[in-house]
Formats: C-alpha cells, structure tokens, sequence
DNA sequence: AACGATGGCAACCGCCCCGGC
DNA sequence: CGCCGGGGCGGTTGCCATCGT
C-alpha cells in the first residue's frame, strides 16, 4: 500500500511556471511567508500547483539572491573538493555556495563539471600509460605507514610532529563508525572512477581513512599517529548533520578551523619527501585542464599544466597505480615524454627543509588569513576573501589576485623568527612553534595561487591560498617548522 | 535549410527523515 | 511506541535551445 499522495495530481497544473503563477507566489511568501505548510499553501493562494512544486519553484528560482549559471572557478574548486569528501550531498555542497541551490549544483556537476574532470581523467590515463611504456623500472615504497599518511595525518618522526594542514572530510553513518565507499554512495556505479580519481588527486581515499584511523591506536608501533580531531564545532554540526565526521588537522589550538586540501606525506629522513599534495592540482583551477586531451604532454616543465600533470602523476605513482617509486622510498615524480623528470629530478628543486614557514588561521567572518614565509620572507598572504598578496622581503608587492585588499606590506620580525608583523595592512599574524608539513609550489614566472577549501569550516569564503613567487622553477614539498595563525588587528 | 543529436536546466518523482500526535 | 504527514533530498525526466551534419 503506498503513501498517499500530497496533492490531487489531476487537478495540480504540472511544467513550466509561468510570470503569473511566479508572481503570485512570490508576493505571497514575501509578505506572509511559507506559512510552514507548503501543502497548504497552494489553495491559499489560488495556485493549481502541488505544495512540494511551489516550495522547489520558491527555493529555486524565487527566492532572493537565488544565482543562476556561471559558477566560478572557486565554487568549482569547492564543488569538487566537497564531492570529494562527501559525495552527491548536493544540499550540504549548496550550504557552502551562497546563492546557489541543490539543484543548481547538481546539474552543473551532472552537466559541466563532471565532464570537465573525465576529459582530465583520460589525459592522466593516457599519460600513465605512456609513461609505464617508457618508464618500467620500479620498487616500492619503504614503509606501509607511508602509505597511510595521504589524506592527512601526522607523523611522529621520532622528536618531531609533522601536521598536515589538509584533511578532507570522513562521512560516518548515523550511530558511529566509518562507512565504506559503496555504503557512501550506493548509486556510484559509473561515477565511481571519477570520484576515485578526485579523491585520489585529493591525496587520499576513503578506504585510507579507514585504515588510518582504524590504525590510529596502533599506529605508534610506526611510529605514527594521527592528530584528528574528530569533534564537532557547532557550525560544522550544522553544516554537515550528524552523520559526518569532520577529521580535522589540530595543530595546537588555533589550527583547529583548518581543513585545507593540502596533502602530503613525508618520509622519516626529514631530507626525503614522499608525496607532493596532489589536491593542489584540483584547486588551482580546473580550467587548466581541459576536458579534450592537449598536446602539450612533451613539454617539461614549462607551464603549469605540466606541472600539475607531473603532481597527479607522482600521487598516482604513490598510489601504486603505476609503478613508479624509487628506492629510497620516494614517489617518482614523472613526466610524460622521453625528456621525463624522475623525482630525483624534482626533489633538487624542493625547498630546503626550514625554509618556509606558514601561516594560517581563521581570521573571522571575513575569512581565512594564510600566509607563507620564505625563511624572512613572507612570499604570500592570502584570506578567505582571496589572495591579498605576494611579498617580497619588506616589501609590499602587487596582488596577485585583483581587488580584494590593498596588498599589505609585511615586515618580518628578524630579531625573533618565530614572530613578524605586518606594517600596514588590518592583519597582524601570530607565529607559534611547531613543525607543520606543507608544500609550495614553485615556478619561475608567474605567481602561484592554490586554493584550498576549508571542509569543515563554517564559512564559505574560506579558504586558504598559499602564494609563491620569485621562486625556483620546480613543483616540490616543504616543509614548515612554524606555523602560526593571523589575526585581525583590532 | 532541415533534421537529428546533444547539452543545459527546470521541474517532477518518489523515497526517506523526523516531528507531532 | 507507532502512525501520519510535511518537508527535504537525490535521481530522473522532459522540454527547449544549440550544434553538427
């Protein structure tokens, strides 16, 4: 026996609304309100429509502030930084993207997005298999723990704490315990490999989580622990409902708001990276990707788009899906052509440890302050409102992104490194001690701009870019010995 | 120019959740 | 505690515009 139906489906009007229809129901609702009773709201009106139509026609198209087309690069970055960690949770996608709807998001995935990513994947297909032609020598990596470390976690190196400042969200069911991928999203099917694919550039798969925290109370025999916080803010609650989890990087107290899709992992010599944070890629703008294979795969290092093939490539090779890791237990970074760069090849262009110190913190509803130093150097800031700037030593330099701050001039402190201010800018940034893992990019031109979305963030601007210019050519991990936190200066 | 294919998107369908009774 | 019904949500459909042949 079914439900019995909300409204006469004979005598409901079904299609396309009309300007009248459209009129009358938003003039209602603007002056009285939904009533709370979209089913009865329909007769009050005069409106030969089901009560579920009106509320769908209301909270899609005629509601206020309601956008429509054009999504952004930063919303696609969420959008698929989202789908990543959660799924086709369309509504809670849409909590995130002010003025759009459920709806909204759901075609343009179905429809544009989607799309865009398959025509990336088959590029990166196609240039795995090219290199496993070329390129058939392989090992393994030197510890399963390595393996564990993608998607986020720290890593106890015997003194040392490493952070990783990215760690995409985990869906438990309700009542508790991790779910598996099939019980995530029962209807993948056909979607599955894409989304594998995305959470593989995000640096980590479902099933990693699941054995990482699975392992997490037995993880130190490794030598590893993970530092998550799996605790709700009351945002989150809201944002995410009850059934997911947010695992959070917790670097001491004020890193707590970071969910950042920066992921990397780190071998135990402090000397050798493992992995290059491959969600990068995904967040530095999809457009760099195009959904018809280019032509460009015989270029080496010459733009970023190779460099970010070279990115998904060296994840894709710590994944094991192809066989490309060296000896020492690195990830082969390689390249599509017979010019390929081996990782050896790009870990000389990895910044020396201690280098660069980052800064990132929520700042508050104006978003999230980041910040990356270069020993003295602040080489970018940025906040969840975009990039606010790109400096050189005590010297204010242009924006790299437009119109959101005037760029700020940072002096950095060097009586005490572990403390700077900024001259003249409503930020004052905070340093505090402890070795964050992190990763710059670093190329010879143009400035650098990563976006990463903050999963479990209250805010939908937030976010957090990591700026670098002026720097080697070359794509590489570093690492952080300090991180700190910016603030608004009162 | 005509027609079929494809894409984009608004709207619908039906299941599920949850609060009220 | 179980039932009922409204609301919410994700998947799907169908229409229309555009594109390609």
């Amino acid at each position: 026996m079914g439900r019995a139906p909300c409204c006469d489906k004979a005598k409901v009007k079904k299609g396309p609304w009309s300007p009248e229809e459209d009129a009358t129901l938003k003039a209602y609702i603007e002056q009285n309100g939904t009533g709370g009773n979209w089913i009865a709201l329909p007769q009050k009106i005069g409106l030969k429509r089901c009560g579920k139509s009106c509320r769908l026609r209301w909270l899609n198209y005629l509601r206020p502030n309601i956008k429509h087309g054009g999504f952004s690069e930063e919303e696609d970055n969420i959008i698929c930084s989202l789908y990543i960690s959660i799924g086709s949770r369309w509504s809670i996608i849409a909590a995130q993207l002010p003025g759009r709807t459920d709806n909204d998001i759901k075609n343009y995935w179905n429809t544009r997005l989607k799309k865009k990513l398959l025509g990336k994947q088959r590029k990166e297909q196609a240039a795995a298999a090219k290199r496993a032609s070329l390129k058939p020598q392989i090992l393994k990596t030197e510890s399963d723990h390595s393996l564990m470390v993608p998607g986020g976690g720290m890593i106890m190196n015997n003194q040392t704490q490493y952070y990783w400042p990215e760690l995409p969200a985990v869906i438990m069911p309700p009542g508790g315990g991790l779910v598996n991928q099939t019980q995530l999203d029962p209807n993948f099917k056909d979607q599955e490999s894409l989304k594998n694919f995305l959470i593989k550039l995000q640096g980590g798969r479902f099933s990693d989580y699941h054995h990482q925290l699975s392992n997490t109370t037995t993880a130190t025999a490794n030598n590893v622990q993970y530092p998550f916080d799996v605790s709700f803010s009351q945002d989150q609650e809201q944002l995410y409902d009850s059934t997911i989890t947010t695992m959070l990087a917790s670097p001491p107290t004020s890193m707590n708001s970071m969910n950042s899709s920066t992921t990397a992992s780190r071998l135990q010599d402090t000397h050798e990276y493992n992995i290059i944070g491959a969600n990068m890629i995904i967040n530095q703008g999809l457009e760099n990707y195009p959904v018809e294979p280019s032509h460009d795969d015989h270029l080496i290092y010459n733009n970023n788009h190779q460099q970010r093939l070279d990115i998904i490539n060296g994840v894709e090779s710590f994944y094991g899906m192809d066989q490309m890791v060296n000896n020492n237990g690195s990830t082969g970074t390689t390249s599509t052509s017979a010019e390929s760069n081996s990782w050896e090849d790009i870990s000389s262009l990895v910044y020396p440890n201690s280098m660069l110190k980052e800064e990132v913190n929520n700042l508050d509803s104006n978003g999230t302050g980041s910040a990356a130093i270069n020993g003295e150097e602040i080489v970018g800031i940025a906040s969840g409102l975009g990039s606010i700037g790109c400096c050189e030593k005590n010297i204010g330099t242009p924006p790299i992104n437009q119109d959101i701050h005037t760029p700020p001039k940072w002096i950095v402190n060097e009586a005490n490194e572990t403390s700077m201010t900024a001259s003249s800018d409503p930020f004052e940034s905070i340093v505090k001690s402890g070795p964050i893992l992190g990763f710059v990019e670093k190329e010879p031109i143009d400035n650098i701009s990563s976006s990463f979305s903050f999963l479990n963030s209250p805010s939908l601007t937030n976010g957090l870019d990591i700026h670098a210019n002026q720097v080697e050519e070359g794509v590489g991990l570093i690492e952080l010995e300090n991180w700190g936190s910016l603030k608004k200066n009162q």
